[in-house]
DNA sequence: ACAAAAAGAGTGAACGTTCATTCCGCCCTC
DNA sequence: GAGGGCGGAATGAACGTTCACTCTTTTTGT
């Protein structure tokens, strides 16, 4: 068998997000990554300069399908009540659905690797949407169906409720179904509406 | 100096805050936790069996001073919508002006150290409200000022939000002034209100 | 077309460092 | 002078990283 260097990174990569999420960085050796990946640990090395490039490189790979997930469904016939729900529903469902991602985002996001990374994610500098959720309240802004609140408000009661709703439900100490993500975007509405 | 055991403890527990929430568990030598507190490392495990313990120990001193937070200036004769506010505003200033003690739980909760205290927090098992913000939304729903919501629902939506805007605040990016933290508190009660 | 050589990917034992924890001599108090 | 808290060097385990080596693939020379 001869080994697609693509295949070879991405097995690295997926064992390490398995190990950062499961055990946090700092319990993941990399001895332990190298042998989940079936790879030798020096093989790390041809791909990753060292472990915080590693870590970043999961980071991009995490990020790109849950920015699409954000993207993704998005029916801009639909009132900006339903787009926003159903925004708020799929992140929800997306995160649940990839416990992994989540543990190892909240992890990244509050360690000092993420830090830069929090707020770019929301408005360019001159104030322009960078995606689907920022057009969402800006358009309901205009149309008067959302409240005018400061900026940071919108991204605090949206990203809030959901990442901590998650974490709530992955903790699995409290059962969450459909009605209560359900009556979750629809406080997040409620809180933002005009 | 004849040093009183209560000082050395107390002094070992805040070196300890310090360094876990400038440099994360991890990264905070138990050597250099010894150096911050004025004594040897020795002593630390004269007070504490192990690095867990001692982080355990931080944990609990951290708790006691956000619950009484949580539990000050309530004033039964308000309004439950200016009871509210005043609680997630109270709650966001305390956290604001305490950034160690913030960013040491953020940590211990997404770690495998706090995964099993956070649902405690809130209610018992019976139902039976444990502080302020429980009866806080159980009143509100006996009279009618809250809206009947899965029980999770008012956590997330409170909870969420501060810890999201706090963290907002603590990164520096974002100037977070009494403007933001009112049009939040106000937003946390439309997303809950009747 | 074939052999020889060069290139390069993959490996894991070995190294140096860092850390939690231990242990023993010191010193303070009584 | 006895006892016990205290300090910090000593210890051993665990980690990230390196590097000399093997094996496979590609290129070169004839």
């Amino acid at each position: 068998m001869s080994p697609d260097p693509k295949n070879i990174r991405a097995a690295i990569i997926d064992a390490a997000l398995d190990l950062f999420s499961e055990h946090g960085f700092h319990s993941a050796p990399m001895s332990r990554i190298a042998t989940l990946a079936g790879v030798g640990v020096g093989s790390i090395y041809r791909y990753f300069s060292d472990k915080d490039a590693l870590i970043h490189a999961v980071y991009e790979e995490v990020d790109i399908p849950l920015k699409c997930a954000m993207e993704r469904n998005s029916n801009t016939t639909l009132s900006t009540h339903l787009q926003f729900t159903h925004f708020v529903t799929n992140l929800i469902h997306y995160l649940r659905s990839h416990p992994k991602e989540f543990r190892f985002l909240e992890q990244y996001y509050n360690s000092s690797f993420g830090i830069n990374k929090v707020h770019a994610n929301i408005l360019q500098e001159d104030g322009t949407p960078t995606n689907l959720f920022s057009r969402l309240f800006l358009d309901g802004q205009k149309e008067a169906t959302i409240r005018k609140l400061p900026l940071p408000v919108y991204p605090v009661m949206t990203f809030g409720p959901v990442s901590y709703l998650v974490r709530y439900s992955l903790s699995g100490h409290i059962a969450v179904d459909d009605a209560i993500v359900q009556a979750t975007a629809e406080a997040c509405w409620n809180a933002i509406k005009a």
